[in-house]
DNA sequence: CCCCCGTCAACTGTCGACAGTCGGCCGACG
DNA sequence: CGTCGGCCGACTGTCGACAGTTGACGGGGG
């Protein structure tokens, strides 16, 4: 009898602070927390029953990401967006997914197409069917794993810290988003040109995808914020 | 008598966080914490005089930056570098730098300008006289300010939590640094071609100084692990 | 009427304490 | 002799408490 090498893989232990940053990040891309709200730690930690030093350790990670705004000794803030900071994130996320593409081009195997391939197939099944956050979160999965399929792994982690706050973007100015079938058809090319190991190509595509949707998030932002809105804290 | 418009400046509050993360940084990077060791909040806030809370924050701030790696329930490992990790550090700063000059190319103005020949000029004028990490200090301050004369806060950001890794990396692996002098024109290059406003020039230049960096980081690397050597925690 | 200076409440920065977990060690059992 | 289970020290994760700082409010003085 051969026992399969390895039955079990690492348990998964949900450590606290992840609890609270999930729960955090939520409150904010579902927009219970606005724009310019303060989070002030002990009444996060009180409604959430735990104690301070977890949630403060969750508010500095979501720092990192951009979704919050750490002022000292005046606490966090839940980050406004100006039309400057979505160009600037974008100009970062078409260079850090260029490079992904060049790396992914080069270091992928058929094991990672059929991945990509599948993960388009799912966002075309199931359009229809999937919710905003859903519909977001596969769309930057797609992008997620080409910088895993890089090999690169400090681009994952860069872009990992962008990630958030681009849906954090996508979902406070796009709620109904695009045509959930468009968007998931407009990966194709990119995966067809890296299948291809056509470099020039598959940077070419993703340029051009990444440049679309920033234009498109332009506009929405444009949009919704018709000539300058202050946004202030509420009270607590 | 015209009382002068602003007297005073913001007065710098030395958080204690800050003076932590300093300290443990320059304990790494001047190798008394080698690649691998252990951190022991405890130990390390007894040491300092200061309790776990601040020390904790600083290494988690370290870990963002790449300097520190943390085990959940085992504490803080210095980061030990591998030659694959210079390879993706390197690649993500030749993005992350192509991204910047190309951006400064459009929006930097005379003063900036200046201010990238002054940065440039201290360096030869000061390159007898400079201790290794000063040089390194200065050369990466270049490369920080082309991507703060990008105008892009957050590949400042970005660039920022790579750079100080960088700076381990060279500090580490190349104690003694190349000839000062040689480095310090090296990046004259890059500054003609951004007065010069040719983007395309710009980048291929700044490409070129990165490659460089990086192959001569990857030869000094190969050279001090010749085949392959671990390294454990050394004792508190 | 406006400005300036205490006073005050609300938070953050920092601290010491306690419980839970991890790896190492040792003795016992097969 | 190899393996298992319990014990132990060391540290991290988490908590509640205290001190210092900040912005707001309100009462005198100009």
């Amino acid at each position: 009898m051969t026992p399969i090498a390895k039955p079990f893989v690492p348990v998964e232990v949900p450590d606290l602070v992840d609890v609270i940053e999930a729960e955090l990040t939520r409150a904010i891309v579902e927009g219970r927390l606005g724009p310019g709200s303060r989070v002030i730690e002990a009444e996060t930690a009180r409604q959430m029953g735990v104690s301070r030093a977890p949630v403060r350790e969750a508010a500095r990670r979501m720092e990192r990401q951009g979704l919050l705004v750490a002022k000292p000794r005046h606490g966090f803030f839940v980050r406004d967006i100006t039309v400057k900071e979505i160009d600037d994130l974008y100009a970062v996320r078409l260079s850090l997914e260029d490079c992904a593409v060049a790396g992914a081009c080069e270091r992928i195997d058929a094991a990672g197409i059929a991945r990509l391939q599948a993960q388009i197939d799912a966002m075309c099944d199931q359009a229809p069917s999937l919710t905003p956050p859903q519909r977001i979160q596969l769309d930057l999965q797609f992008h997620m794993m080409l910088c895993e399929f890089s090999g690169n792994a400090r681009l994952l982690r860069l872009f990992a810290t962008i990630e958030t706050e681009v849906r954090m973007i996508i979902a406070l100015l796009d709620n109904h988003y695009q045509d959930p079938l468009y968007v998931a058809k407009a990966h194709q090319p990119i995966l067809d040109a890296l299948a291809a190991r056509d470099e020039g190509l598959a940077r070419a595509e993703t340029r051009e995808h990444i440049t679309s949707a920033w234009h498109h998030v332009r506009d929405r932002f444009a949009s919704q914020h018709p000539p300058s809105r202050y946004q202030e804290t509420p009270p607590s």
